[in-house]
DNA sequence: GCCCAGGTGGGTA
DNA sequence: TACCCACATGGG
């Protein structure tokens, strides 16, 4: 088989891989925070930023809010960016006051197409973090499309050039049920194959679950 | 020292 | 629309 189906591929990572438990947060306040913090940065280091938010006590909207600005940057250092992401995230946490009286639940219960249209008229959160927040932190049946799915979707032979994120959202969503447990499993199963194995930028193929159908595997990267 | 990481926004042609 | 670049830290 050597271009898998969407199907294919998720029964084959969730076989070599089993459930991922995403998303790693204690609340979906939580989850949004670190939605922003992740762009373009290693988990490990959103990590360390969230902690520092802890120990502040700042993990809520009001608690974050009352934060001077300087002193939110030094608490997401680690996380990069922290002048445009201290920036992001005290506009979010102003929207979840002003809208919802801080509650992220409320803020995020309605119509997905709404609050999605509402998280991207947002400073810093674009359609990846739009979708993050909508999937992990609302349980919104919607696919995350990120670098990884792109290059997994290319390597596969899906595409013949690199797909627009809408593109690559439809070409899954088709696919599956919408199902946000099942979304939720599968962005996250691709994350960690990109990681272990052969999709990421410095291909390591031996182990690779998708071994006979992946670019990758063929031309013996 | 260099490349990379669970992006986004602004500018230019 | 399609590129290019700034934004910034920490790991390999």
């Amino acid at each position: 088989m050597s271009r898998p189906s969407v199907i294919e591929v998720y029964h084959r990572l969730l076989a070599a891989f089993g459930p991922q438990h995403w998303w790693p947060a204690d609340s979906p306040f939580e989850v949004m925070i670190g939605a922003i913090l992740t762009q373009n940065c290693r988990w490990q280091n959103v990590e360390r930023a969230i902690a520092a938010l802890k120990t502040a006590n700042a993990l809520s909207p009001r608690a974050l809010l009352a934060l001077p600005p300087a002193t939110l940057a030094e608490l997401i250092r680690p996380a990069g960016f922290f002048n445009q992401k201290q920036r992001s995230l005290r506009g979010l946490c102003q929207a979840l006051l002003t809208e919802a009286d801080g509650d992220t639940a409320r803020w995020l219960r309605g119509p997905t197409t709404e609050i999605r249209h509402r998280l991207l008229q947002l400073r810093g959160i674009g359609p990846e973090t739009a979708d993050s927040i909508l999937l992990y932190a609302g349980n919104h049946a919607i696919f995350v499309i990120d670098a990884y799915s792109r290059r997994i979707a290319q390597r596969i032979g899906w595409f013949d050039s690199p797909p627009a994120y809408a593109q690559l959202q439809h070409h899954f969503t088709v696919a599956l049920a919408s199902n946000a447990a099942l979304f939720n499993e599968y962005h996250a199963l691709l994350v960690e194959l990109a990681k272990r194995h052969c999709l990421s930028r410095r291909p390591q193929c031996d182990g690779c679950p998708l071994h006979s159908g992946c670019q990758t595997a063929r031309t013996g990267g």
